[in-house]
DNA sequence: CGCCTAGTTGAACAATATCAAAAATAGTGG
DNA sequence: CCACTATTTTTGATATTGTTCAACTAGGCG
């Protein structure tokens, strides 16, 4: 069972899951982000999600990937063996139930992206992004709503289906009327109280 | 195990997952088809999927469900209550496994339309939707690219993010420069030739 | 036939995309 | 630390697209 179960550092950048190639090992994130990208055929990317630590990436079994998975920063990863896998499978039963479990998180997460991009003005995508950011607990500890976008501008764009200048003018624009309290490259301070932005 | 599993006669509007609610039951859908809607906290809705034979509708065990499953047509599903499934993962490992890879369609299924809902004009979001209904096999038997929407106009714009004036004006404009040859309700018959639209 | 709902069309308006340029930021080497 | 370059982000002006509100048309059913 040695060798079948490793930590490992990635690099920013690089790809811990390839569009159109199968993945040899089921990858949980310990440390660091990720963001998931499909292009496709006339060269335009969809980013279709986020990873964080806690979660994990790759498909199961030798299926083909449709995804790639490219670190936003350096990053800590635990790689698991399909065959460490099945073997842990057969002597623990129930870690089958949590992989389970983890699918149908994936499945929330993507559904949730779902109703974000049925959301009409690219101002109520922007918060609906940052607010579903602050929930998932990305907020720099000790402050209440302030936190650090790992991902660039293009990403977040691709990821609400908007163009990076509408985002930005959506941003500045929520700057103004008061729902981001101040935006200053990565960092991004939410207001308080929520409810008060219509 | 008697009453654990039976056929169930679904009609059309009924709801065989409702949004708030823990599903008691795991359902399959035998024949027929199923909106999925999320209803917002504003009231807005958004279909985040459409459910036909084969698919498989419930949340695993006791979660509450996130959305609402409603019939679009008189159905027939295939009940399965939790303990049935708990004593049959017991007796026959291997299901377990099945439900996995089923797990994963949903995901697969979910990222498909996330990358729908990122292009960016209206008449790509629907040749997009009719070409994957057409991939399914919701054609008409015996015919090539004649296809049957069993749901409504507001469904299809709630699913692609669109009013369902827009979609209304994309679907004539795609029979007008020909990628439909025609529409009459429900039935639409694609041109045999994808690649003549640009 | 008349009513009711679903679907289409029209015109004015609001939002986003596009193209272009300026400003801010991050690296790099002196 | 500063200057220089390359990249990212923001801003501006305009064209395109989608929305809104309204009227109109087509079917389904009593």
């Amino acid at each position: 069972m040695a060798q079948t179960m490793a930590h490992h550092h990635v690099r920013e950048g690089d790809a811990i899951l390839t569009q159109g190639e199968p993945s040899r090992y089921l990858h949980i994130v310990i440390s660091g982000s990720y963001r998931l990208v499909r292009v496709m055929d006339d060269g335009r990317r969809q980013v279709t999600g986020f990873v964080f630590p806690g979660d994990y990436v790759g498909t199961g079994a030798a299926r083909t990937s449709s995804h790639t998975a490219e670190a936003l920063e350096p990053s800590l990863v635990c790689k698991f063996s399909h065959s460490f896998l099945d073997e842990m499978s057969e002597r623990f039963p129930g870690i089958k139930d949590r992989l389970i479990a983890r699918g149908d998180t994936e499945l929330t997460k993507a559904q949730d992206h779902i109703v974000l991009l049925g959301k009409q003005t690219a101002e109520e995508k922007v918060i609906s992004f940052l607010n579903s950011l602050a929930a998932r607990g990305n907020g720099v500890p000790g402050e209440g709503a302030r936190l650090y976008l790992p991902m660039s501008r293009q990403d977040i764009a691709d990821y609400l289906g908007l163009r990076l200048e509408t985002l930005s003018r959506a941003l500045t624009t929520l700057k103004k009327n008061g729902a981001i309290t101040s935006i200053s490259g990565r960092m991004v301070e939410l207001a308080e109280h929520p409810a008060l932005v219509e």
